[in-house]
DNA sequence: CGTTGGATTGACAAATATCAATCATGGTGG
DNA sequence: CCACCATGATTGATATTTGTCAATCCAACG
């Protein structure tokens, strides 16, 4: 896997300060409730329960949605059913913006989700939401650039440790302060997602994710508790097989 | 090639119409020039030549760009020097637009390229930028996802194929009318990156995108004159074989 | 006319997918 | 309460795809 190696003779280009370049730049809010500044204006709020579909790709695209609480999935199926998850959503995130006027993938809700919904013309009239959508789309076009190098040259191993990095809250971005002083580096994710889900996410098939978490088990990197609970016992040594490094 | 089908069964949700799903929505412009409403303003032009680097991943991001002439490469290094082209970029395309105030992205030239560049701040208190930023950012957002089902679920000949449909002008789009009546359904494209840089963009190595472009040579679904003008005998083909259908 | 860098091709290796069997786990009904 | 079933997860054996390494090839250019 150790390709074109030479391509990396400009890395220290900027301040090198030894920033790591593929980290998100921002945590990601874990399942606690974001309070929108658009729960004012004239929205109307949404549930949905897990694995509802909230709406389908190629669908007139109505509405824009907020997601308040819970995480949902967009995914985008190839005519032989073939499926990819785009992206994984979190409170705080928009989703449902289509510019053609059709909905570009469909969303599921991996857990009791909350939403706010909003008229698709709410945004040509109202600029501090604009503001706010603007912000939204460059932070997601963000995580969207580093999706394409996990799916594009990451390992499924790699692939894995990215992704259970993901859900460890303040870690693994940025500017990560590795453990706290005197603390102990461990954690504990809940994954929302079926192996289905997480494999379609990947790029990977659910043998190989099977596979590839067996293995950090055997290895004593994980363990696993009640199939969707994993602990970490040692959040650095994940994040070192993430393939930034 | 052939995983978990059934999850195809909410196909036809929606108008039912036939529209292929994982088709890009609009066309893209190529290599003509683009008329921004930015260029009344106080803007700078800037020139650079082909393979010039524009911005460094990392580096403080100061500028915003949009491109008036020619085509831009974004991509992303990994430690070990992998590299990720996340996306290419026509006229009246933005980058450079940073949340966390560092470019998440290197850019480069891909052929001579005309810029208008903007400071980083406008944006903040120009209410008919931002509508138009928006609009770029979601259009880019499905154009990515587009390319995130390529990188994850899409077989080499695939993705290949795509990547010469994305240059063959308003076909390979939702609403592609196939070839005008009584015309040919031929077309040329030039390929202005070369095999490593087709590669790094597809996620493959430059030896599969060869052996790939010489099976369709073979096979007599492209020919190849100079290297970098391809010419594709039947459009009707390509778009057969990109895995959307 | 030789040099050089990208492109192609071949032989082989490695990673991942596929197919099939088995193993949990949680829910249901007797 | 327990046997049974259904669903998802794991594991193993094998096939396929793509990557790796090395040897040309080829076209542009001095």
């Amino acid at each position: 896997m150790l390709q074109h190696a030479k391509i990396n003779d400009h890395a220290s280009s900027g301040e090198g300060e030894g920033r790591y370049r593929d980290m998100p730049r921002k945590a990601r809010p874990e399942s606690t409730a974001w309070t929108s500044f658009l729960a004012s204006r004239s929205t109307r709020t949404e549930r949905h329960h897990s694995h509802d579909v909230i709406c389908y790709e190629d669908d007139p695209a109505t509405h824009l949605f907020e997601i308040a609480q819970g995480s949902v999935m967009l995914y985008r199926l190839l005519g032989d059913g073939r499926r990819q998850v785009v992206d994984i959503l979190s409170p705080g995130d928009l989703f449902g913006l289509a510019p053609s006027g059709y909905y570009d993938c469909s969303a599921e809700a991996l857990c009791e989700v909350t939403l706010r919904v909003l008229d698709r013309h709410e945004i040509d009239v109202n600029p501090a939401l604009q503001a706010h959508v603007n912000h939204c789309l460059a932070s997601r076009i963000e995580l969207l650039h580093s999706h394409a190098v996990l799916l594009g040259r990451k390992s499924a191993a790699e692939r894995v440790a990215t992704f259970l990095m993901r859900f460890v809250p303040e870690r693994g971005v940025v500017g990560c302060p590795g453990p706290a002083v005197g603390e102990k580096d461990n954690a504990v994710v809940v994954l929302r997602m079926t192996r289905q889900e997480i494999a379609d996410y990947l790029g990977l098939t659910i043998e190989t994710v099977s596979r590839v978490l067996s293995d950090f088990k055997r290895r004593g990197i994980i363990s696993i508790e009640k199939n969707d609970r994993i602990h970490l016992p040692s959040v650095c040594r994940i994040c070192k097989m993430t393939g930034i490094h």
